[in-house]
DNA sequence: TGCTTAATGCAATTTTGTTGCAAATGTAAT
DNA sequence: ATTACATTTGCAACAAAATTGCATTAAGCA
């Protein structure tokens, strides 16, 4: 099996998502690595992240990819997996995106449709900005 | 104000996403299209769609948008505005999305978070496909 | 200290989305 | 029907975002 190596891009992008404390956007992580490692760098340290259960990823309405270490994930290692159902919210005015951890959404799929992944996103005014 | 035009193009996408009864991603419509006006048109005319509220617009967790004429809004014409809060069900096996129209998730938001859109996409295994 | 293989950088390429403008066309009024 | 006019379209150019191949570097284990 591949084994998992710690490289310094790889800390730095899990570090800028820790000391953030809300979802990033792609092209926020970009800037913020600009100088440190390329471009393709930071596709391909996200989407090993992600394989490895370190990050989530969610989409806004406008169709921009956010990458997010929740809270939960944070306090809890790697023992603990667990599914990210919560709501992001997306504010319309500052652009930020957070993880709502404590909000998780009740519905009911229908018969048959078996349920992996989720992908809540709901955009409006953050509490800063109304 | 501006009038509403009713133009081949136009008719054509509509109908498409009719004939589909599910979401349609751009690529699909793009595809569906060609021949039959520019790329650029494709982009222009979904855009008022969005805009005189005919069709919705709903994001995929892989950041792939789909636009869907929800069977809700087929049966009501114009008149009766509604929102689109239901959730969109993306196959990860055929890759389908399907409006769930019945299925409006139920939630709370945090005191002074103030609510426009949502965007609820779950992905699984649609009832063809397990 | 070496060895193996994952990870990176760079360049090139592809895909996706946007903009400006002239020509075409839908629609309402005549 | 014909006209008038604003909307819509196509085309070309551009800009932005994502992907791929390959040679080089370096993480981590023995």
């Amino acid at each position: 099996m591949a084994q998992i190596r710690n490289t310094p891009s790889k800390r730095f992008i899990q570090q800028a998502l820790n000391d953030a404390g809300r979802a990033l956007s792609l092209s926020e992580i970009q800037e913020a690595t600009s100088g440190i490692c390329d471009r393709v760098t930071v596709y391909r340290v996200l989407e090993r992240l992600l394989n490895e259960g370190e990050v989530h990823r969610t989409v806004s309405l406008d169709g921009v990819v956010h990458y997010a270490k929740c809270s939960a994930c944070e306090t809890n290692g790697h023992t603990h997996v667990h599914d990210h159902h919560h709501v992001h919210f997306h504010c319309e005015s500052c652009g930020d995106v957070t993880c709502l951890e404590s909000v998780i959404p009740e519905f009911k799929l229908p018969r048959k449709y078996e349920l992996h992944e989720t992908n809540f996103m709901v955009s409006g005014l953050c509490p800063g900005c109304r």
